[in-house]
DNA sequence: CGATCCTTTGAGCGAACTCAACTCGGGTGG
DNA sequence: CCACCCGAGTTGAGTTCGCTCAAAGGATCG
């Protein structure tokens, strides 16, 4: 299996755990895997699909979302290396929503045949991606606070933070600068705000010194203020001692 | 092991999948459990903790919630007989969120350990409560889109068409009647809305005669209308073959 | 039969929305 | 190689949905 990826996948399973033992690492580095590209905006499973495998982002953006009767779409969530996006329709048949890329990506698929199998046998794996589900719903239930509780350049400013966190946790980031490739609509999406609002209130946390992010590329000149900014607070995250400081 | 819970969490660990064996059946039945009633508006685990036990709701209503900084609360799901809310302690162990009774409840706590145990020896049974989380995730998502892309009339509605759904799935309505005992500041607080707001909103899906709801007491007198106000689709809730017509 | 919590109503205000147009940068095809 | 084109970002102006503040009715419960 191919070894960046093995070795990203189970550096994130043994966060805030015990390491895994060298059986275990086996049974993962023997999983069988599917590499593929897929370009910008394309879906990887659909709402309403029964899909047969997870896919495991290995480079680039994605992100889930619904499409509602009335056009709009609401992004549920962003996804980075190392995260594995539609782990729950390993016992959930049906998609209730779909997954798509935002940028080109890498990809590695796993068949839910084997990856089901090798949960029988290593109890300790299914209860690192158990835990690894538990942590995506942490995230919804923080996003739900966030579009339900906070203003839009406070919604804003949390969802940067989270981005930010997130990949500097797998190595994503060059102190405080990453790329962050996603467009003023999409963060309107997941942030159920307007582009025009949300292009406002960036200005103005431009303005603020908070950030710095032009084509792709931001910088948090200041994270904790930006934090401040934002109310956001780590812990949700689950990733004790792995957090940036 | 406490008869009607029993059954109800047998009923509901087989929801969309495969029946218990007699063996897992036994398993669940021996659990040592521990029977408490707790008031109105009482804590069960608070943001923060580290409990070591997890909680099955057998009567009352319960809701999971987020103080914030400014003195808010965002609620992040509402809880009824025979869900599990804080399952996923199991795994995470520090509380990112609050759980408390809205009304006076009956539950039943069951300690770590021995659940730990039994996930490991019933690995049928570790998928059924897994499959729970990620149902519950689901709706975490459902709730975002409800908070992010609908407004104040149609997210109360659908709010109203979820509840109704999950008591009719645990037999708690009597044909479109049922006890629906949240207070008008907890639905605010669930829908990022003001209390004035959801006054109003409310007072307007009556006129509509979508709702009769006094005293605790809700009646849909047009399901098929109330769900398409809400735009409500029960899928997210993956009860297949279950799901009230 | 108060006390208290919940619901309801009125009035004014403001955050975020819509619609529309313009700019800018990068890619592409003639 | 340049002109064009298209998607992303930006700006302006007017509108609206939902908010705040405040106070008055109901219901429920010691």
């Amino acid at each position: 299996m191919y070894d960046a990826l093995l070795n990203r996948l189970i550096r994130r399973l043994e966060v805030d755990t015990a390491p895994l033992s060298e059986q275990e690492r086996d049974a993962i580095a023997s999983l069988p895997l599917t590499i593929r590209d897929v370009a910008a905006d394309q879906d990887i499973v659909r709402e309403g699909e029964r899909p047969s495998q997870c896919c495991v982002v290995i480079e680039g953006f994605q992100c889930r979302y619904k499409m509602l009767r009335d056009g709009e779409r609401q992004i549920m969530s962003f996804h980075v290396p190392g995260d594995i996006p539609d782990l729950q329709s390993l016992f959930l048949s049906t998609m209730d929503h779909s997954l798509g890329t935002i940028t080109p990506n890498r990809v590695a698929f796993i068949a839910h045949e084997p990856l089901r199998k090798l949960i029988r046998q290593q109890p300790g794996i299914a209860e690192r991606l158990w835990r690894e589900t538990l942590i995506d719903a942490s995230v919804f239930r923080e996003w739900i606070t966030n579009v339900g509780s906070r203003d839009a350049y406070t919604r804003i400013a949390h969802v940067i933070c989270e981005m930010y966190v997130r990949l500097h946790a797998v190595g994503l980031t060059n102190g405080t600068t990453f790329q962050f490739p996603i467009t003023q609509t999409e963060l309107a999406d997941a942030t159920g705000l307007s582009t025009v609002h949300v292009n406002r209130s960036i200005q103005q946390i431009r303005a603020d010194g908070l950030i710095v992010w032009e084509r792709g590329v931001c910088t948090i000149p200041d994270l904790k203020a930006l934090q401040d900014a934002g109310m956001f607070e780590p812990s949700y995250l689950h990733m004790r001692g792995n957090v940036a400081a």
